[in-house]
DNA sequence: CTGAAAGCGCTAACAG
DNA sequence: CTGTTAGCGCTTTCAG
């Protein structure tokens, strides 16, 4: 059997209380008593049963992360950022973080409740989260902590932390203007996401702004390097297109490079995002930063901010994006 | 107030046991009651509480990964890829799983039986184990199930998932020969690894083995690219250098470049691994690659054999390496 | 096929 | 500063 909480008690001649009280630091214990109490706990070598004491408290210490459920989950850099931040706040604030495959595909309503209901977390983060997807909206309503990353949506309760994506598309469109790219082509990423309209809306903001240069694609190197032929075949060929992301622009240079099209010279590529690998393509990337790894910590420190009560919804943070220029425009 | 099991039962006339046989899906129910019960359920929309459940059952459904504490968790390719199969399998097999960044550096001796009788896990996972770490040894003898990936010991109990590091270095070094490579130096990894240690064996045992050649580092990139300069600057260049895994090929290979020595005219380079971006650096990378995906995955279905009793202990598992050939040598 | 009794190990709330 | 009482929500075991 496992030592328990009642062993030390029996051993120290004390009442379980009192052992729970110097397990939690919390409440008063006599200085004599503390240390014999801790004395025994270490000779019997106990460690506490931390199921029990969640079912007792009512708190887990433990963060669910909702991603989508897909193959290889963590070949995909940008996910891999952002939980690389929130896994750095989570060791520093004592926190645990499980990773929630949900699968958001199939029409079969997805929801959170049961993640909630569970008990197993003291909150939630969003990752990767769709517009308009129903389960956020009873997520947000149950008024159970939790944090949408990447995702923009002034609601009464809605917690979020979003790049500046508009600002960086247009800094981008200006980037490429000045280098006198007057036609650009404008490559839409999954528009079930509220970061891929805010893009387009930059694009749409821009002065190189032209309807006949927006093509639609989805966050996916692969679909990308399909759909760039669109692109490529158009009689008046743009001399630059901006990709809404990295994976896409890589995708889209793949294709290019096939073509026997130069990049940057014949056309000029940009993407969005800053994932590794840009930086070792040839030719290297230019792309618009977002800082997902201070996405990531920050999305966490507002959420425990939440749990703790030291901040109140609606938390709404903007991250700021930058320029990062490279060979590939 | 939550939902509970006696809210179902008491709205159904029966007793809590009922309600708990219909959500297990075990024992008898007669089909009436069964129907009954699951529509109160569905129109109180109830959800079990885990913790509640796992207090009762002695079992969690989800596994803990140890890992080293590091910032930037998901930076490590090697971590991401190996993760990756191990969270596929336990999608795939409906069981969590729960990081668990330890500190294994200072001289604190870390013990994982605080994490075994938290009761928080049906089972541990530990990658990037030490040599010798005798909190492995502790969590063996405990007889709780446990895999210990890319480590290689042949004691009682350990089960352990590895890489054919001896015979993939070998095949490295032979691939070497034969393009006329007879000079070759050997840089080493981290040696509390014992995949290191294998590697390096490996280099033994081939036909290029020149003690003289050996250098030491660590797995890590920056390390590499210092040490690299003992490479250089050595009188009797070698015409080749095998480094123990791709992140120090790299950082020779910058540190080469920087030097103007022509990567693989003047000096080829080979790596161990096959992480994504060695695909994408110029030169492209040759090394030898090992399945960590697959290791991953192979990790989490031996453990999971292990905690429902369908094998034994101790399972020992080796996994071949695959010759990926590209520019760099 | 169904139920009663007991308990998993801990903590909250109150009393002293 | 310490103890008592009660209970978190579920499952196991045994009885019927």
């Amino acid at each position: 059997m496992n030592i328990t909480i009642t062993d030390i008690a029996e051993k120290a001649k004390v009442s379980r209380m009192t052992v729970s009280r110097v397990l939690s630091g919390s409440g008063y214990v006599a200085k004599e008593t503390a240390e014999k109490i801790n004395k025994i706990m270490k000779e019997l070598d106990y460690h506490p049963n931390l199921i029990a004491r969640s079912l007792s408290s009512q708190k887990t210490k433990t963060i669910g992360i909702i991603i989508p459920k897909t193959e290889k989950l963590f070949f995909d850099n940008y996910l891999t950022q952002v939980l690389s931040g929130i896994s750095d706040i989570s060791q520093e604030r004592d926190y645990n973080i499980m990773l929630l495959p949900v699968n958001r595909s199939g029409q079969q309503k997805t929801s959170y409740l049961n993640l909630i209901r569970s008990k197993l977390f003291d909150g939630l983060i969003v990752l990767k989260a769709q517009i308009d997807d129903p389960s956020i909206n009873e997520l947000v309503d149950s008024g159970f902590p939790s944090v949408i990353v990447n995702h923009r949506k002034y609601s009464d309760k809605l917690n979020f932390v979003d790049s500046e994506n508009i600002k960086g598309t247009e800094s981008a469109l200006e980037y490429l203007y000045k280098k006198g790219h007057k036609k650009v082509a404008f490559f839409a990423g999954s528009l079930n996401e509220t970061n891929a309209k805010d893009r387009l809306q930059g694009y749409k903001n821009s002065l190189q702004y032209n309807s006949d240069y927006v093509f639609y694609g989805e966050f996916n190197k692969g679909v990308a390097f399909k759909e760039a032929d669109k692109i490529i075949k158009l009689k008046s060929k743009p001399t630059a297109i901006f990709c809404s992301d990295d994976y896409m622009a890589l995708g889209v240079m793949d294709r290019l490079k096939e073509n026997k099209i130069n990049i940057p010279d014949d056309i000029a590529v940009m993407g969005f995002d800053n994932i590794e690998i840009g930086e070792f393509y040839r030719p290297a990337l230019t792309t618009v930063k977002q800082s997902m790894f201070e996405i990531g910590k920050t999305s966490l420190e507002a959420l425990l901010d939440l749990i703790n009560k030291q901040k109140k919804s609606p938390i709404r943070i903007m991250v700021k994006t930058q320029l990062v220029i490279r060979d590939s425009a």
